[in-house]
DNA sequence: TTGTATGCGTTATCAA
DNA sequence: TTGATAACGCATACAA
């Protein structure tokens, strides 16, 4: 069945029933309805395929999903991505998957996805300094969001050889600091004093901003977080061993804020009292322990845990990316509605100048939990 | 660039072009080198739109990606899909999202899905008893594999209004009944002889299937398995309710084998003792707890748990895939490679007739940790 | 406001 | 073995 299908039936020509479909404003009130019921009655429904050769456009959007890979953290984009799902189908739209190893494996795939499916925009995930993705992409004028913000590399910024201005794109992202800082403020107003940090390595941009949500909250609060942090790459076992350092130290931390959920189960085992678990039952030298994240782990476990709006993020992510793809108007072609990315995830718009990409800082929050 | 520059570069026509590209036994081996290079010199790469156009076919497959949902056992079909991005693009196909809330929810998606985009298959997950999925599917000769095997309603074959044998489907699945029977055997090498199985509400299909491979281990070892199980909604508060009525008979079981992780974790909090945490450490009473889908958390907190091969099975469902797609030819039209089966997972392809639809059963296995 | 003609890039049919 | 032509279903420019 097409369009002429249809144009038969309601006795009409097929511009018509394009019109219809594509610019209801056109057609006379009476046509239009004769059209639509034809529609419903066959049930017609456009080719995408057609429609994309003619338009160029083919309402899908690509993500990637990373390879197989177990572990805690594995689940945030995973999460993430059934949020997008779902917003896009909110908004028209499909989402395609796709897999790379690595940045340069990434842009392979825009390559080859793009040579082949006319897709209208990706959505990129865990920006990182200086990203090769977003130059690649907005060099060749494909429009993409990324959920994580351009960090800027400080290296090339420095550099006088180039002034390596990335051009602002439209972008959400969690405040990574303010999380840790909130759950470093918790602790404060528990009574803690000595707070440690366990975090990742530094230069990673996510890691950085982290580890500065603990360090400006303890300074603000007249604490010195001098010899309070460790780091380790993330993992259980690296977290356990990092812990075991911070806590044999002097003075050690009565309290230990982490960049992540798998660093912060290393470090309960690591406070782990010899006989027992030391969540809320008293059993062993009680040291608070916060995760980032709030994997299905924290919650199983009763770890106390930073919460990243996730399905917000993706509704956010969608909702910039339809203002680039249909030209600011509000809500799809067929009058499905917009997620108010301000509603509920404490979004701050922050930035830019009123007509340049949307930009969005979303605000995550402290679950509490036994651990701390 | 399209076909016609090609042709151009290589001064041949637009079709023998094509031929080169879907038929390249048809073109003289100098021309095709000739056209390769022309290919290869400009970039050229085939617009999926208009291929799709003439020819019906899209290279797409649909899976489904749950609504968000935050979980222990969320994590399973996130892992399968994964493994069946990987698998679909060494087949050169891609993965299309989508959602829906219900059964009948996602028979509307399909209806939505095929009259735009030309699928080419669906990979379905999560089969239960008279799926109206996979009969919806067939009946409109959609391609489709499940994973999960195709469960006869025992109410519906009993009936005598209809004969309802589903038309044989391709179909991959792994043996919960083996992997608990494993988990239970293992138990009984250790020493244990009362052990207790925490499950799901009889009726559904998967649970009734692993209690199953608790009761007949059981009885095959001249052990007596009444009273020693107890059924609930799957979650932790529901585990540990039940797990504690479970303890609490006359002589309560040594050892817990549990239908999910979720359902184990609930059981392990139930035989906590207070003050401490048993894995291992001899706090308390000794209760051997197993769950059931090796999820990160039972990695983090050391369960024993039975892990399914879903990148294997995800890969096994695209080969069913291809087999029926490309018509039993190996390979995809780009000479990727395909998995087999039989090597990574214990796979064990059953009954049928040999021209049949594919049908792979797999066999998981069982990480033995501290819990057990 | 509605209808006609044309082209998007590919593959299938058929003739050379 | 290769090439010319038509057709897939739709949207756009333009004519009516």
């Amino acid at each position: 069945m097409t369009i002429a299908t249809v144009a038969r039936r309601a006795r009409v020509s097929r511009q018509t029933v394009s019109n219809v479909l594509n610019a209801p404003h056109m057609v006379r009130e009476e046509t239009r309805e004769r059209v639509r019921e034809a529609i419903t009655a066959l049930g017609y429904r456009a080719n995408q395929a057609a429609r994309q050769m003619r338009t160029g456009r083919s309402r899908l959007i690509a993500v990637r999903i990373e390879p197989t890979r177990d572990g805690v953290n594995g689940s945030v984009l995973d999460r993430f991505l059934h949020g997008l799902t779902e917003a896009a189908e909110d908004s028209g739209y499909r989402v395609m998957l796709y897999t790379a190893a690595d940045p340069g494996a990434e842009i392979d795939a825009y390559d080859s996805l793009l040579g082949a499916y006319d897709l209208d925009a990706f959505v990129l995930t865990g920006t990182d300094h200086g990203d090769a993705r977003t130059a690649w992409l907005a060099e060749r004028d494909v429009p993409f969001v990324t959920f994580g913000r351009p960090w800027d590399n400080p290296a090339e910024t420095s550099s006088p050889h180039r002034a390596a201005v990335p051009a602002p794109h439209p972008w959400v992202d969690v405040d990574g600091a303010d999380g840790v800082a909130q759950a470093t403020r918790r602790l404060l107003d528990t009574g803690h004093r000595r707070i440690g940090f366990l975090g990742w390595p530094a230069g990673s941009a996510v890691g950085d901003d982290r580890r500065s949500g603990w360090f400006t909250t303890l300074r603000s609060a007249g604490l010195d977080p001098t010899g309070l942090d460790r780091a380790a790459p993330d993992g259980f076992t690296q977290g356990e061993a990092a812990a075991r350092d911070l806590l044999a130290v002097a003075e050690p931390p009565t309290a230990i804020v982490c960049a992540s959920d798998s660093l912060a189960l290393g470090a309960l085992q690591a406070v782990r009292a010899p006989g027992g678990w030391p969540i809320g039952t008293g059993g062993g030298p009680e040291v608070a322990i916060t995760g980032f994240d709030d994997t299905p782990v924290a919650q199983a476990i009763g770890l106390t845990s930073v919460s990243q709006p996730l399905a917000p993020a993706a509704a956010c992510c969608m909702d910039l990316l339809t203002d680039v793809l249909d030209g600011g108007r509000r809500g799809a072609a067929d009058g499905r509605h917009r997620t108010d990315p301000s509603l509920d995830g404490g979004a701050v718009r922050t930035g830019g100048s009123p007509t340049g990409p949307g930009q969005v800082l979303l605000r995550p929050s402290l679950v509490v939990r036994q651990s701390g």
